[in-house]
DNA sequence: GGCTTTGTAACTAGAATGGTTACAGATGGA
DNA sequence: TCCATCTGTAACCATTCTAGTTACAAAGCC
C-alpha cells in the first residue's frame, strides 16, 4: 500500500523541460512547479541523467534539458530509470523448505511478479513525453476556452 | 520502491487451504509455513474473510478453509482483498496552480495509473488458485524424481 | 466449565520516503 | 582572476509503513 511518488514526479521534470523547449531548467524553477524541494528534484535529475534521458550542466546559467526528443523518451525509459521495484513483493522471510507449498511458492510467485511487470512495462513503453505533452494540452485550452466565454 | 509482501502472502495462504482439500487450518499451521506469526495472518486472513475469499471459525477445532473453490479465486480477487494500493503513487503535494504543466499534470497521470492497474488486473484476473497449485506441483515431482535417481 | 482458536488493539523495531541544510566542485561572465 | 550561480551529494530529521510481538476478549467445541 506504498509506493513512492518518484516516477510521477520524473515525468513531471521531463514533461517541464518537454514544455520548454530546449531551455535548460534549474533545479529551483522545477521544485516551484512541482511544489517540493530543488533537492529532491536534483536527485531525480541524477537518475534520468544516468538513463541519459537529460543532461544536467553545472555552474551560472546551467540547468537541466532533455537530452532526447520528447517523442523518444517512453514512460518505461522513466519507470526503470527511478527504479521503484515491482508491482508487489515477495516474500520477507523464505517460507518454510518442510512444507510442499512453502519450498515452491516463492518461484512461482516470482514468475506471477514477472508477468505482471511486463505487462505494465507493455503500456508503459507505448506512452512517450510526447503524449503527456499533447494530454496536457486539451486541458489548458479548455481553460482557455472558458475564458473566452 | 517499497511494496508489501501480503498480496504474496495471502497467495500462499489460499494456496496452503486449496492443498489442504477443505481441511480447516490454524493460523499457527499456515504461520509455520509462512515462517510469520499467526497474528499477521490472521490480519490477512480477516481481509479475505471480508471478500468471502475465505471463512474462518473460532473457538476450538476452528481454523480457516476456502469460501469457494480454488478454481473460483483469481489472484485480483485476492489483489483486491489485501488492497495493496496501486503500482504507483502519484504527487505527496499538490503541483503548482500556476504552471501549464503543474496544473493538470496529476489528472494525466492519474489516467496513466489507471491504464497500468487495469493492465495488471487484466493479468491477474487470468490466473486462479487452483492454477497456483498446479504450478507447485512439477516443482514437487521433479523433486520426488531426484530423490528416485 | 474449561480448553482452544479467532479477532483485534496496542506497542515496537526497522526501513523507506521526502524534506532540509550544508558544502564541494564546475561553469560562465565581469 | 574573482565572483556569482548552479549541480551533485552527503548528512540528518520527521513521517509513514510494514510486520513482528504481546495481550486479551469473545466465540465455540467437548
Amino acid at each position: 500500500m506504498s509506493t513512492s511518488s518518484r516516477f510521477a514526479v520524473a515525468v513531471h521534470v521531463l514533461t517541464l523541460m518537454a514544455w520548454s523547449d530546449d531551455e535548460p531548467l534549474k533545479s529551483e524553477q522545477v521544485a516551484e512547479s512541482v511544489n517540493t524541494n530543488p533537492v529532491v528534484i536534483r536527485r531525480i535529475l541524477c537518475d534520468l541523467a544516468e538513463a541519459t534521458l537529460v543532461v544536467s550542466q553545472t555552474g551560472a546559467m546551467g540547468g537541466s534539458r532533455l537530452a532526447r526528443r520528447a517523442e523518444e523518451i517512453t514512460l518505461l525509459d522513466v519507470y526503470q530509470a527511478v527504479n521503484c521495484g515491482g508491482v508487489f513483493s515477495l516474500h520477507r522471510q523464505h517460507p518454510s523448505r518442510h512444507c510442499p507449498v512453502g519450498v515452491n511458492i516463492e518461484t512461482v510467485m516470482g514468475e506471477v511478479l514477472d508477468e505482471v511487470n511486463s505487462a505494465v512495462g507493455h503500456v508503459l513503453a507505448k506512452i512517450t513525453i510526447r503524449d503527456i505533452v499533447l494530454r496536457l494540452r486539451p486541458c489548458v485550452s479548455a481553460a482557455g476556452n472558458k475564458r473566452k466565454s
